[in-house]
DNA sequence: CCCTGTGTTCATTTTTGTTTGAACAGTCAC
DNA sequence: GTGACTGTTCAAACAAAAATGAACACAGGG
């Protein structure tokens, strides 16, 4: 079915695929999947909330992405849905403040790691406890200290970057 | 060729398989390829300078592996060659300083990024002053704004970081 | 009920990115 | 020169991650 009068609405217009280009590239950098980028992407430039369905036909993804998608962007709380009065379907409009989104971020995505990374290390430093020849147990612990410093530093730096992106 | 005294030195122990397993987790945290963490992990928890073929043999990895892995990481600044006197072979040795290491990662991968972002950035302000609609019009341009506010954000941010790291 | 519209799940396919290994280049010793 | 050794390059093979789409669950409406 096309639409002879005019653009396809269903089609990107030239600014708004370069939009979406620009938050695939970005959200890659932060090792998350193309399809965030896109959803993302094409909330930030559309004056509406947008349904699943809008997603699925403007971007051309599957409704498995856009619903992957959006389930993880939520969960970073980079998109709520908006409150769609009587509507049955959703709408989804984005978080554009970047305190909310560098908090979500960390939150879910490198705390997570820190974490578990402290844990491991402390397991590694009773394993290098156990190491027989002295002088490579004396490395051993060196090395181990200086992991504990690193995940000290990270600790340190999380709450200070939220707060300098809180402007 | 079995070593029938003792363990074979090309096999990692159960210590350096877990420091190496965690680097590996650690870089693809950072969206770097794995065999960077292996050969970081190693060189990290190695009390001497490996070459590459030390690396290619204990970590079983290719030898083009061990070439690329270790040119990514002397970009980085995370490692660098040992002064071998009149050895020919050059041995590596791991950057351990975190100032240094996220200094070069920032350096390498996130500035980068950040260049061309404003630069993408104000193509699209460009553009969007071209739209004909008032009303779209001002919706891009607030949201060119945000997008320029997050830049600036980011490029506050990155020194504090390497301040902060520095320690 | 049954049917339609909305959204989720997950096995399979597709895409992307990494690793491999063979060919090659450079260097030193003889 | 020639051979042994060290390291690089890059097309092809492979593995990991993401996208697909069909089956499914759920919620109104008629």
């Amino acid at each position: 079915m096309q639409d002879l009068l005019g653009s396809d609405p269903h089609e990107l217009d030239p600014l708004e695929r370069q939009v979406v280009a620009m938050f695939v590239d970005g959200v890659r950098v932060l090792g998350l999947p193309r399809s965030i980028g896109e959803i993302y992407g094409l909330l930030f430039i559309s004056q509406t909330g947008l349904s699943l369905d809008d997603l699925v036909q403007r971007l051309h993804i599957s409704k498995g992405s856009a619903s992957q998608g959006l389930r993880m962007l939520k969960s970073l709380g980079a998109v709520r849905e908006a409150d769609g009065g009587a509507e049955r379907r959703t709408y989804y409009e984005p978080a554009i403040e970047l305190k909310r989104l560098a908090g979500g971020f960390i939150r879910e995505q490198v705390r997570p790691h820190l974490e578990s990374g402290k844990t491991k290390i402390s397991i590694l430093a009773e394993k290098a406890q156990d190491i027989d020849d002295p002088e490579r147990r004396k490395f051993l612990s060196e090395r181990v200290e200086r992991l504990e410093t690193w995940m000290r530093s990270g600790g340190r730096v999380l709450p200070v970057l939220q707060k300098l992106l809180g402007q």
